[in-house]
DNA sequence: CACAGTCTTGCCCATAAATA
DNA sequence: TATTTATGGGCAAGACTGTG
């Protein structure tokens, strides 16, 4: 043993000066380490004159991490010297083992910091379950505290600041958060969205030479008056997304052009339509479904209706909504058990759905043909998968009109990221409708400023944009941007995106689910600028 | 040893989120 | 839509630590 504790001193106490075990002692339970501190002299923390007058001593037994599974108890001797200065308001300190210890603290340092680090990614409850399966049980309030007691974060001047308004509570309280998009680190959380608070807080910080903001009045009027010497950019995201919604708006408008027509020529080729047109998942109404579901929903929530006004809208349960609203993409509702289930069907489905289109709609009948081709089962999965998937699919009653939502989807996507029967299609549309294929024109033509950034051009777009009186929304889009003109084209001509800003939203959007009320913000703000 | 300061815990509340 | 569950906030009691 003699020789194993110096290795297990180094172990425990390798950052440690000036500390001597005397003696360790393992049980089943318990790891329990006495120890002593070694330094002569003590500085006394009211005058800072140092001392070696010794008063008495006591047993402190700050918490340590668990070692190999056992709970570790320091029994740690701490003295007590008198103080000899005699204008010191004190006449005795103890003394604390630097980077071990700390005034009144019952954990060390390091097990402290662990602490921290678990309060700062899952805060109260969560983190004291966490901290509880790791051996070191812990409250959630002290882990809440041991957050609030986190110093204020450095003030960070950047060169490039990004702006967006984040919903603490959707509807209700909104907060604004600020992120360095060179860095892309967040680097301060406001909790209100008032022009007055940007512009305090940007006034403060004068070496910024770049906003990064979108087109709201509150955050051009609040960087107009904090940052007069910093050139406003409107972010290409917002200008990205803004556009999108009035491209759609143009085309529900025409969504009457998108009727199918029965006698067009050119029509065979909308058969091709039943085979779906997204990936995934193969070859299912649901996907559909979810995205034009999981569009709607977004939109209306961005548009500022509340989560039961759209449940009443869409005639969905409120927490459908809420599901949906939580989703960033629709990819991430595709998670029904039974999506995606290798059946036994699968090998006789293409067989199926032939003899469908071919004009066999008798369940019983497709299910004695495949049950001589060697398909084991019963015949209810046929019924089933005739009920649920053939008879939705539009090949037996027709071709169905796309929706006002894909359709701006196609114009909004690059035609080389389109699938080849996206592409088919969309020509389909704008051949019939003249007014879409303009949409389409200005759309292309503004992707092309975006990517390009060829800002300059965009006096000449907004001309073109804001006459045509067909599309009423692309022209309210346009003389939008006509009144944030140098803010717009500097967008479209910097590279600067705080599309980097949208990603620090959704993840408030998450963290902001645990946090509310006045010292919610304080919390709140801590998690997202200290987290790591 | 008595007392004061600080930290931890337990309890209840209002509210958001999840579930039926 | 109604009910249940989980969360952080706030408070007060009690434990630990420091001082004289």
């Amino acid at each position: 043993m003699d020789e194993v504790r110096p290795q297990l001193e180094e172990l425990l106490f390798s950052s440690v000066e000036d500390v001597l075990v005397e003696s360790i002692t393992v049980t089943d339970a318990v790891v329990r380490v006495e120890a002593r501190s070694t330094v002569r002299q003590v500085a006394c923390p009211g005058c800072g004159c140092r001392s070696g007058q010794v008063h008495g001593s006591y047993l402190r037994f700050p918490r340590d991490l668990p070692s190999v599974g056992r709970l570790v108890v320091v029994a740690l001797r701490v003295r007590r010297f008198v103080c000899g200065e005699e204008s010191c308001p004190r006449r005795t300190f103890v003394e604390q083992v630097s980077g071990f210890t700390r005034r009144f603290g019952r954990q060390t340092e390091r097990l402290r910091s662990t602490l921290v680090s678990v309060g700062l990614a899952l805060a109260g409850r969560a983190g004291a379950r966490m901290a509880d399966v790791f051996g070191t049980p812990v409250s959630r309030n002290t882990l809440l505290r041991l957050v609030a007691s986190l110093p204020e974060p450095p003030a960070v001047v950047p060169r490039v600041v990004g702006v967006d308004e984040y919903a603490q509570r959707k509807g209700r309280i909104y907060g604004t958060v600020l992120v360095d998009v060179e860095t892309r680190r967040p680097i301060d959380l406001l909790p209100d969205r008032e022009a007055d608070t940007l512009a305090a807080w940007l006034a403060e910080r004068p070496g910024i030479e770049i906003t990064c903001r979108d087109r709201a009045p509150f955050f051009a009027d609040g960087a107009t008056r904090g940052a007069p010497q910093a050139l406003q950019v409107a972010d290409r995201w917002h200008l990205w997304h803004n556009l999108g919604e009035a491209a759609e708006k143009c085309v529900y408008r025409h969504r009457g052009c998108l009727r199918p027509m029965p006698a067009a020529p050119d029509a065979p080729q909308e058969t091709e339509e039943p085979t779906v047109s997204s990936p995934w998942p193969t070859g299912h109404q649901f996907a559909e479904r979810t995205r034009a579901k999981h569009a709607t929903v977004h939109a209306l929530l961005a548009a500022g209706h509340s989560k039961r006004s759209v449940a009443r809208q869409l005639g969905m349960g409120l927490n459908t909504i809420l599901r949906f609203s939580l989703a960033t993409t629709p990819e991430e509702l595709f998670t029904g058990q039974w999506q995606n289930r290798v059946t036994r069907l699968d090998a006789f489905k293409p067989y199926l759905d032939q003899r469908w289109q071919d004009g066999c709609t008798n369940a019983w009948k497709l299910w004695e043909e495949i049950r001589e081709q060697g398909y084991p089962d019963g015949h209810s999965s046929v019924r089933d998968y005739a009920k649920k998937t053939l008879r939705g699919k539009p090949q037996p009653i027709g071709p169905r009109p796309p929706s006002a939502r894909a359709v701006s989807r196609w114009i909004l996507t690059l035609p080389d990221a389109l699938a080849e029967h996206d592409q088919l299609q969309l020509k389909a549309v704008l051949a019939n409708c003249p007014e879409m294929t303009a949409l389409a024109e200005h759309v292309r033509s503004f992707a092309r400023m975006v990517t390009e950034l060829e800002g300059d051009r965009l006096p000449e777009w907004i001309e073109s944009a804001r006459d045509t009186t067909d599309l009423p929304s692309l022209s309210r889009f346009a003389q939008h941007l006509e009144r944030d003109l140098d803010a717009v084209i500097a967008g479209l001509t910097l590279s600067w995106n705080s599309g980097v800003v949208e990603g620090h939203v959704n993840r408030i959007k998450m963290l902001k689910r645990q946090m509310f009320g006045r010292a919610g913000f304080d919390l709140l703000r801590k998690r997202v600028l200290l987290a790591p």
